[in-house]
DNA sequence: TAATTAACTTTGTCTTATCAAAGTCAATTG
DNA sequence: CAATTGACTTTGATAAGACAAAGTTAATTA
């Protein structure tokens, strides 16, 4: 059985593997994920790469054999089930249930993790927006953008947040922008790196600006339209 | 913080302590309850000792000292909150839910106990009728006798069961004896070493019988009377 | 192309937690 | 009171996981 130490590198492999598939993680990045020193995760990718978990490349990087992404897409079914049911369930501010999910992902055995699914009648998404990999380790991929690159003027919805620390997401509370919200992006000033955008809070139009680095962190979906 | 080694240690050296609280807990004791060698007890309890947790008297044994007893009484909050979570609110059996609650005792953050505690509604006692010590450390003493030495023909229920592995709670199952269970010990018989004892099962009387260290598993208390 | 630099790897050491096996103590037995 | 026995402790070794610092590579700059 895997370690949770090794769960969690293979889970920040995944997490922080590059866009491009053909890429590799590098060391760097990698390190800084799992919050060691560069050597630390060297030794331990090595480690895993001997149990055929990941392939490593001195200098160029490491990146997921297919049994190492099963593993790493069941730690993170298992974290994003745990969210919900914290939220859902235990009554807790989405903002706070990470660290939480962070500790209790290594110790929740597949019997009770087949309660809490069932509990919550399998759910698609977590509390912020990202996809739960089903039992079987299939991950629907969304297909949204970011406030960035997505239409202006068009109704569409708050999808994913993808910062997940607790000060970010109580500055999203406030701003009524959970995911599920419907919003329009009014307007991109590239002078002043800033999105202004509506969000629709209960019949009421708010306004709100974020600079682009801010922007980022939200991923939106077209709303469908109705027939 | 404590490791969660040095958790387990605790709140093996309280659950195990003897009667007498003057005694000293053995080495031999301690290290079968831990599930280790006794050199590899005699050395965790040295340190442990060195951090001012418990007493520690080479050739006698280890006590809690009133910190290490706090520490202790802290898990076990926590793992009978999350018995009972698991099987109030997640809906699994109670024979099973010993080991999820012997990992999941030392990730719980005190945040998530609170609003655990919360939504159980304080409770006083887990599902094998184990008591729940209050957030402040304060365990109630239960004055109980086993089906050994409570009096014989009058009504009693079943407070408590000493067991907790998973076959053993499948047996009370059956029996029907689980802790508020209403029962009337008809006789012991010192020659077979057996109790017989009949279980008032939805109105309808069952017989049971079993041996005197069977017996000794279950605290019962005497029913109150009705004015 | 040589020098510099940033990123990565290696090496040696540390801590925690464990076991096996050898050593010690004290209580019982003869 | 010596010998035996069982319980406990000590010692030495091991594995996992980490860091610091020294050593490599390879890319960039001059």
């Amino acid at each position: 059985m895997a370690s949770r130490t090794i769960e969690n590198y293979l889970k920040q492999i995944y997490l922080s593997r590059p866009a491009d598939e053909a890429q590799w993680l590098t060391m760097g990045k990698l390190s800084a994920a799992v919050g060691v020193t560069p050597g630390t995760a060297t030794s331990m990718v090595r480690a895993i790469s001997d149990a055929h978990l990941v392939e490593y490349e001195p200098r160029a990087g490491v990146r997921l054999t297919p049994a190492g992404e099963q593993l790493a897409l069941h730690v993170l079914r298992r974290h994003r089930l745990i969210e919900l049911l914290l939220v859902q369930v235990l009554g807790l501010d989405w903002s706070e249930v990470h660290e939480d999910a962070e500790e209790l992902e290594h110790v929740v055995s597949d019997r009770l993790l087949m309660k809490i699914d069932e509990i919550l009648q399998h759910p698609a998404f977590d509390p912020h927006g990202d996809p739960i990999p089903t039992a079987g380790g299939v991950i629907r991929r969304q297909d949204c953008c970011t406030l960035l690159d997505c239409p202006l003027g068009e109704p569409t919805s708050i999808a994913r947040i993808l910062d997940q620390s607790a000060e970010f997401l109580q500055y999203v509370n406030q701003c009524g922008l959970l995911p599920g919200a419907e919003i329009r992006v009014a307007n991109r000033n590239h002078q002043a790196q800033t999105v202004e955008l509506m969000a629709i809070k209960s019949g009421e139009n708010q306004v709100v600006a974020m600079s682009f680095s801010v922007a980022e962190k939200f991923l939106v979906q077209l709303n469908e339209q109705k027939k």
